[in-house]
DNA sequence: TGTATTTTTTTTGTCGACATAAATTCCACG
DNA sequence: CGTGGAATTTATGTCGACAAAAAAAATACA
């Protein structure tokens, strides 16, 4: 069992539970630890987490309001589901929201934040080169993170956060797919993205996201045929 | 003083009580009822909607996630305040919506969105005969927000709710100066945008969301420096 | 045996109380 | 009279407990 989730109590400052509570449950459903659909009981966290429920309700609250939780009244709140069925409007605004942030980075970015996101591209380029996709998927997640701030547009920015946390969720259910010679060609892709936006050249940079969102929401599709063949195989 | 805030106690169901106070306070932000940056008491408003505090802070964490109240740590959550350094960055993401939210509505509306959309239309309408400046954002918000429910985006539908909510609070500041010939405009604007609609044309849906954004942000720039003349003036 | 109804159990929504961190006041000292 | 620090007050974060609503179990009846 994971140690950051089974620590003593008292250990924490007052104030930070809630903050607390968040972090764990969010990074639990996003790793799919908690399972789309599965109930989450108040008690029963409230007793791993060794702290009252309080606390544990105003994260649900809170990750209810970012649509990772669904609340039913008087009755369990639930993980959310991955909707399937309406993949292509999550595949839409994903691709809007690399196109956007792309070219406002390149109209707006400031002079720390290419270090930021060059930083952010080495961490990927590490473990597209190790073969550790769980890494690649945490990683590029801040690569394009990193030019959304540098986009400097919150409302984007947060859209954008969320659209990538559904995303990671998408990608670790086809994880084990993730192993073939499709992310060298990102790696590429990034540094040209890197490019254009220090050139400030924003149609170059719309561009490049849009292909490279093209590229992505094409290998997801295809991860879920193959996935879906499989199922009918079975 | 409102009638809604100060229900006796124990009329509301059980369950509701998050809801009501989440309702309360988003509708007191957003028609400035609460000052932008002022302190939220959560005693002071337990008694108020004589209710526990436990209830008031869900609803608390529940309109920090949304953005509409700062929750300063060990210290009283605030007011979201109107960032006028950063307008741009909210006409840049409302124009965006605005422009994907109709032609999406003109690409997948169903048969019962075009009666709901005429329908907000025509309070709109009303509201700018009756010279209503109140009535007119606050059905002006409802008309696009139709629109966006027929995109059938989710994604995009919240970010623009988030975003319309802001633009409410923003006309509302200047709500007085609402009253020359452009609503009349707005009315025509709506019904060339309804009629793109119907016919199914996304290049013209498109366009003419584009055009009416445009007019609505040169308003509000217009609002804005004309307030700024006065103050200057005073 | 299967179904409807009542009883029990479980779980959520709300409450009042306490502990702790800021803010404020008060006081000592220069 | 002004400044620094201790004491007080105020408001937040957390807790355990209770009440109401669902869910589950048990019972009655056809």
């Amino acid at each position: 069992m994971s140690d950051i989730a089974t620590r003593k109590p008292k250990e924490r400052k007052r104030g930070s539970g809630v903050q607390f509570v968040y972090n764990v449950l969010r990074d639990e459903i996003l790793d799919l630890a908690l399972a789309p659909g599965s109930p989450i009981d108040e008690i029963q966290l409230a007793e791993r987490l060794s702290m009252s429920r309080t606390p544990i309700r105003e994260a649900l609250v809170r990750l209810a309001a970012e649509g990772l939780v669904t609340t039913l009244p008087n009755r369990s709140t639930v993980v959310a589901n991955i909707d399937f069925l309406n993949l292509h409007t999550f595949f839409d605004a994903i691709t809007l929201m690399y196109r956007v942030t792309t070219r406002l980075a390149a109209l707006h970015h400031q002079p720390g934040d290419l270090v930021v996101i060059r930083a952010r591209q080495a961490e990927f380029a590490k473990a597209v080169e190790d073969q550790d996709a769980l890494a690649m998927i945490a990683t590029n997640r801040e690569f394009h993170a990193a030019i959304a701030a540098a986009a400097r547009n919150p409302y984007y920015e947060s859209l954008f956060l969320r659209l990538l946390d559904e995303g990671r969720r998408l990608l670790r259910l086809y994880y084990s797919a993730f192993n073939d010679r499709l992310p060298q060609q990102y790696v590429i892709e990034h540094e040209d993205m890197i490019t254009a936006i220090a050139e400030r050249d924003v149609e170059k940079a719309d561009k490049l996201a849009s292909e490279h969102a093209d590229q992505i929401v094409a290998q997801i599709r295809n991860m879920i045929a193959r996935d879906h063949r499989q199922q009918i195989a079975l």
